[in-house]
DNA sequence: AATGAATGAGAGTTCATTCAT
DNA sequence: TATGAATGAACTCTCATTCAT
């Protein structure tokens, strides 16, 4: 019973995510209003506030959700053994996809994490460091085996692959007609071979 | 006396835009209030009324002061008689410039348009659009010419172009300690080159 | 359960309308202040937006209250069997004496409805208008009849009667000490008799 | 030259007048605005003041402009000596008419004057009730020449004659299409002979 | 005689939040 | 677990008024 009970909490509080997720990346935090979002989940605007304290923890759980999942994933394919191409394959099909599933929750962390108050936003950044530099060790791994120009710069090229990655995934957000796939391979040959002709092997 | 004054007139209010653009860009359109934005630029929050009919029409304001600068070079640059590579660099070095100098109001272009009222927002657009349809024209022309990959989705690319130049561009603002001439050399370079070493040409 | 509370509200908004009434019949819709309304009704200013979206709303309702009552009773009146002069009384005493019971909110109808926006308006003037007609129905019925002298422009005699009617209206509204019967009768002997002696039939 | 100025200013001063009672007529005191005011003169806002000591100034003078002229007629008509038809008939023509020409001014003292402050209401008060007490005055005199009926009320008959004036007024405002002559034999009709048939004479 | 610019007080309205039920 | 009702703070916007020019 009290099983029972435990769980429903849990899943309607996972309701109450995304509805919030779905409010915020529409309107963005301050936009958007707790009363929007109960109604996004059916219920009414007090009874928000027995699944969060307050609409900034909303924003702090959405912030959380949309990230976890391609976050977690990276851990996978840095500690991987492929080749430099196929964990940047990996990775942007990785964070591409998020996108199309979590998409909302995404957008949000990208865009209004900056209004989480200080604590909570550290946490969040740690894990967001972490990506970045798992995805900056690949490039290192990269140059060294050779797969990677030396004049590249790892910290650059990381921020470079994520702002992208951002930048396109909001496209899909957007556009729902866009297809996934065909997105995914542009980008990886973009990233890799740019948009020159290969003539000459630069260094 | 009558042109000085509609002088002062003018001034006040570019002083007024730039203020907005700093507060928009700090908290977004909803978090900022009006009172922040009079204050910043010395005035009480009820004068700015005397400039703006409203807080949109601010927002709508900010938006065209942030993109009508390298809107505007575009058409120089895409008129100009210079190959593919120095279009592309004249451009990333135009659209990352305009973040050095109205990095706010660009932010806030990127970030808040779309809660300008349709009417806005549709002009803004055209502006936008004009932008994007001459860089995939240049794209276009690189195929042509033999500088770009026949492979290459103008479209696509353009997209892209611009996509990654705002993600800098975020980072730009952010960090004021960050080299614009380093970002901006390595972003050519990469969308250029790719990250990978040119060993055979590839079509 | 729920019927209770449903109850309280329709209970609450009452109060709000007579409130609403109140305070515009004292000064004007204009010179009234949702904060002097929400304290006549002992609640705090925010909380009144829980029972009328906008203060423009309550001027609707006040209004509806107004003269919902008064209407109503017409129907009966011009539907029934009377000779001429009882229906005549009938509409006055009915007109009048509303005065005395929702004094406030009849004095608003009459005094700011034209400030409420055109489809408000338009919904009122359907009830007002139907009010006249059957004013003059009556009036032409006791043409017919005989009781009305031939000259009599039925019409102008309808606007006459309301006129009338709310002109004292409002001084019984402004003087508490006067008393309704006697005004009622006053009214009713000039209507019917005029100024002046009767000493030869006039048609 | 300094006669000149005087003149202009009485003049311009006159013309402020005029538009405070177009706007306040049309927008109540608390719904209209120094700016539409100014605006319907053609000079700006800041310039009222120069005019008027406040916008309650202003309405006080529309007030007094709407009324002195009626309210002067009826010491001429009071001691004139006609008998009590033609005093009616005069009253009735010169209240009416007022509406006419003064339109505006007039509306604006029935339904705003009581936001005036006490001191200058007080003033126009005493002319108000010398006009009703003059018209009361006559129909004393009707009763004692007998061109009145013993059983009418003096005091109320003249708050009705005024009341009824008042109704016609605005309706006359409101639709410039009615004839004035037609409404004021109307009115006459209505008020000396009333509605019935004057078959036996009555005391 | 008139104006542009600014002000400050106050308005209507929204909304996160609380709490008894 | 959920809700209806209320609150109070904050916000946008309006406007009468002032004053240097």
């Amino acid at each position: 019973m009290q099983q029972a009970s435990a769980e429903k909490y849990t899943k309607q509080r996972q309701a109450a995510i995304r509805a919030a997720a779905s409010v915020f990346a529409e309107k963005g935090f301050h936009g958007a209003c707790t009363k929007d979002i109960a109604e996004r989940m059916g219920i009414k605007q007090g009874s928000l506030y027995y699944y969060f304290k307050s609409k900034e923890e909303a924003l702090g759980e959405v912030c959380l959700f949309g990230i976890q999942d391609y976050v977690g994933h990276m851990a996978t394919i840095a500690d991987s053994n492929q080749p430099f191409e196929a964990k940047l394959i990996a990775t942007i099909t990785s964070h591409l996809s998020s996108y199309r599933e979590r998409n909302e929750a995404l957008k949000v962390y990208n865009d209004e994490r900056l209004y989480l108050p200080k604590a909570r936003r550290s946490r969040l950044k740690e894990l967001g460091s972490g990506y970045r530099q798992r995805l900056e060790r690949i490039f290192e791994e990269g140059r060294i085996s050779g797969a990677v120009r030396q004049s590249v710069d790892c910290h650059f090229a990381a921020q470079a692959v994520i702002g992208m990655c951002n930048a396109w995934g909001d496209l899909i957000v957007r556009d729902p007609d866009l297809d996934l796939f065909t997105v995914i391979q542009k980008c990886t040959d973009l990233l890799i071979n740019g948009f020159t002709k290969k003539t000459t092997t630069t260094t």
